[in-house]
DNA sequence: TCGTTATCGAACACATTGTTCAGTATAATC
DNA sequence: GATTATACTGAACAATGTGTTCGATAACGA
């Protein structure tokens, strides 16, 4: 990729996260953006359609980067699924957002988390569902598998959002516990 | 209350109602909300101060009902706390989701739901802390409160989208029973 | 060096917002 | 029924934001 375009998304993204950590998504202005980017507004435009399509692409770096690391690190230790599967894939994740990988942080503590959150149940409902049998094989339930998979994928989520909002005071391990108590 | 005023506001709320069913949120603009409504545009603005502040009526409106309806129910029938908590409350909640109050399910099955089942969520928050101890008294467990609290109503919340996005085939019993069993 | 491509920047039409105000219609009160 | 208060109308308004266009300029890769 041409460092130019490599440069100005980058720039674009910058900007928008620090306008996210200031304001509601529904605020910014793509005046805003291009400004605190230094860019023209042609420049943005021939990144992201739209705003929406900016979004979109930020929550699929961000996540994709976790998913994808998260599975490569259970591919080089895979002892972690046959000891103590599930328990340490959520406390992997909760340790990744700890790290605050590209600041994710930022943008799950402020005020515009349900964007990220939405995205980020939407991966881990793939994730989990692969994990279904792990994690339920001894009891076998007559529930839906499918409500089984949106409850397990919301309960995370819930979970990783009261941690924020609590400030992040429990270590991941704790916070696991806390997840694997109530599922 | 003025006649008028009543008429009016009502009127934004059903040509509000209208257009979330078919549109996203973000997307509805006051001038599609007055002509619906039929209405002048100082009009509106004389009953809501911005778009965010009808969405937020609305929502109000519709879920004090619903919990009014539903205290005043546990009121009425004592003994449901006592024979079989909280499972009936959930059968309550679900029974009045079912029965269409208001035709509140059109906007909770579009998608737009999320808005609602977020003020939703606030509500069963309240209901829930104060039935914590009743669902939780025999389980002495070290999970924090507010942990649980918000576990709880996030399950029902998610409970009640997944059961909305599969067309609400399971009765409102039955559902309470899947809810049951993963908490 | 040379052709390609990204960016610039300024202008543009267009849509939406929220306000204003004089005029009109409808309400409650006597 | 007459009067007073209040809600609505409708059109105009400035202000702001959106997304596009295009010729000129600069940076890129080969």
């Amino acid at each position: 990729m041409d460092r130019r375009q490599k440069k100005t998304r980058e720039g674009i993204f910058n900007a928008f996260c620090e306008l996210l950590s200031k304001k509601h998504y529904n605020q910014i202005t793509v005046g805003e953006i291009i400004e605190r980017a230094d860019i023209g507004r042609a420049t943005f435009y021939a990144h992201f359609e739209t705003k929406d399509f900016l979004l979109k692409a930020l929550c699929e770096e961000l996540f994709c980067h976790i998913f994808d690391a998260t599975t490569n690190n259970t591919e080089k230790h895979k002892h972690i699924f046959e000891c103590e599967a599930p328990s340490s894939v959520f406390v992997h994740l909760l340790q990744h957002l700890q790290k605050n990988d590209k600041n994710i942080l930022n943008l799950l503590v402020c005020e515009n988390n349900e964007l990220f959150l939405r995205y980020f149940k939407e991966n881990l409902k793939s994730l989990i569902t692969k994990q279904l049998p792990t994690i339920y094989q001894r009891k076998t339930t007559d529930l839906p598998d499918s409500f089984l998979i949106n409850h397990l994928s919301a309960t995370f989520v819930e979970a990783v959002r009261w941690w924020l909002e609590n400030g992040m005071k429990e270590s991941p391990e704790r916070l696991s516990e806390y997840i694997l108590a109530v599922i």
